[in-house]
DNA sequence: GGAAATTCATTTGTACGCTAATGGTATGGG
DNA sequence: CCCATACCATTAGCGTACAAATGAATTTCC
């Protein structure tokens, strides 16, 4: 599309208009408002782990891993972290020698509850910039890339 | 919304509906298929910082950190990568001793006119599941939520 | 002209997120 | 029964991403 072929063809490539870097744009955003509604010092992920165990029960840490989308490298080093906080509790299976059980604490059980409000005002806020009719929209394409 | 008000509010928030959660995916899908046609073994943060020095010619690496929306601390860890692979070149200034000027070597030059194709295809491929006028409308959303 | 504020770059620490390798455990087929 | 296969958890390594602290250089303002 440029006048010439060999000078400048760079200017047809936008960066401001590629999805991947609006998605990290668009991350920030969040995770900044995150932040500032952070019950206890949790992470999304952390909230993600959390909200998967409440509504699966006790599982696997792999089985979690899988419930909450997450590299089981990475489950392992949330784990810790929840327990770390004593939110979360691990026991060896009886069953399977393998698996370490990971389940909500009375504690973790008691900030899930607070974790859906925070949740809810979290996503306004990220969702803001859009009227409700996008905000709906936005969520229903955002849910085709999953 | 639930029979009575003491049990199982939790059902009234949806994990799979919040965008924090949706973008978190989205984002991992984009860096999948980013992987999967990765030039030179250039992450999207790398790739994001060399357009954007190519945009804006030579400059400090705390601007170029502004131009690609990058924390400092994050920047200098990317620029030092970029440096390793031989892309990117850094000088001191002469004006004010405190920058070290980031520009791209003539390897980097070269490099960003294969990035433009290759970021087309990885934006085409992100966005397979949504339908033309579906993908023009994300795009549009996603840019108001920078 | 000099103190205060700002800017630049670096470093440390925490937290994802992935790959790859390792070793223990369980299971299914021959 | 045993071997191949699959699964579970851990570890190491790389690359973001941010906060906070440091030290050096520059600007601003009185």
């Amino acid at each position: 599309m440029t006048d010439d072929g060999t000078l400048k063809p760079s200017t047809a490539y936008v960066l401001d208009e590629q999805v991947g870097y609006l998605l990290r744009l668009a991350n920030q955003r969040h995770a900044t408002i995150f932040q500032t509604h952070a019950v206890d010092g949790l992470t999304p992920t952390q909230f993600t782990a959390l909200v998967r165990l409440a509504e699966h029960g006790k599982c696997s840490q792999n089985q979690l891993g899988r419930y909450a989308a997450m590299d089981i490298a990475t489950i392992k080093g949330v784990v810790d972290r929840l327990r770390g906080k004593g939110l979360v509790q691990t026991e060896a299976s009886q069953q399977d020698r393998r698996r370490s059980l990971v389940s909500l604490t009375p504690a973790g059980q008691d900030l899930v509850q607070d974790l859906y409000h925070a949740g809810e005002a979290i996503t306004d806020e990220t969702l803001a910039p859009l009227s409700p009719a996008e905000q709906r929209n936005f969520i229903k394409l955002l849910r085709k890339l999953g």
